[in-house]
DNA sequence: CTGCTATTAATACCTAGTCATAATTCTGCC
DNA sequence: GGCAGAATTATGACTAGGTATTAATAGCAG
């Protein structure tokens, strides 16, 4: 595992990013230099130490935590008159595309329509019951899907 | 913040699920008692020390980003030939129902479907075009949802 | 007043570091 | 070969947030 500074950062760079629990002397034994040569390295790349890489991918995970629930509708809600009409958008990232193609899944965009036509519904009990889609375009990772929703009167 | 031991260490119990982060020294100050009163406590009903909870919840974040990819398909498969049939398993969970009425959001028995259906495809390059959709009926939290996909090959 | 529980204190030790300073080793270059 | 400068290693003092152990003290019931 002997190798110039350059690579070892490199290595460095991408072991901690992969496993952030392992600590200095774990380092230190993965690329046969001293605890303090890693020590060295981290400073250069500004790398936290373990207990401050743990600190924040725990962070994350309570953030995460409480972002869940709001997504009760999908997309955010722009505006929304009960029984009248309703309108929510959605910003498509990475969790809503196929990795190879970037092009938005989609049961994502009828998610978005869908949950928009529930809660327009002044109604502790609405359920779809029937849907036509028409997919008339891709959505591509980056845009911003607005979906409007309205109610017919005449049914 | 004076109380009995019992009070005490339920509210304990509490505060560090909600607080995970928060330190023996801190919590000791919290509940007006010394350091080493906040440690038998925590002995007595088998709580970690800071670093181990911060690191237990790090390492549920750890656990959620590699499940997530095995859900490109939604639900689990139990059977795929590729442009012929496809059979998927979707377990109801609470993440999937509404929270007042425990019957499952319709866009998450779409997305079972659909995904299902584009997996069955054998092309890098599939997409949803059209969907026709009856909800024949409600699916309660618990409940086990097939899904079958089958290719025409009349069309 | 004795006995028991609860609480607090004191001490040694641990991990995984930081920070600063010094010594050593390696490398390129004339 | 010699030597400067970079890279590496070593050393010691200090930190947070603990564990584990032993001992002292406070409060109260019988």
């Amino acid at each position: 595992m002997k190798q110039g500074k350059k690579e070892r950062q490199e290595q460095l760079q991408t072991t901690i990013a992969a496993m952030p629990f392992i600590t200095d002397e774990e380092l230190a034994r993965k690329f046969a230099v001293s605890v303090q040569t890693i020590r060295l390295d981290r400073m250069e790349l500004s790398i936290p130490e373990v207990r401050r890489r743990i600190r924040d991918v725990a962070q994350q995970q309570l953030d995460e935590v409480k972002a869940l629930p709001i997504e009760e509708v999908i997309g955010e809600v722009v505006d929304l008159q009960l029984d009248e009409r309703a309108i929510s958008i959605l910003d498509i990232g990475p969790e809503h595309v196929f990795s190879r193609t970037r092009i938005a899944r989609g049961h994502h965009l009828f998610a978005q329509a869908n949950s928009l036509a529930v809660a327009i519904i002044d109604d502790q009990l609405a359920l779809t019951a029937k849907a036509d889609i028409r997919f008339s375009r891709q959505v591509n990772q980056g845009e911003r899907v607005i979906a409007k929703a309205g109610i017919d009167k005449n049914e």
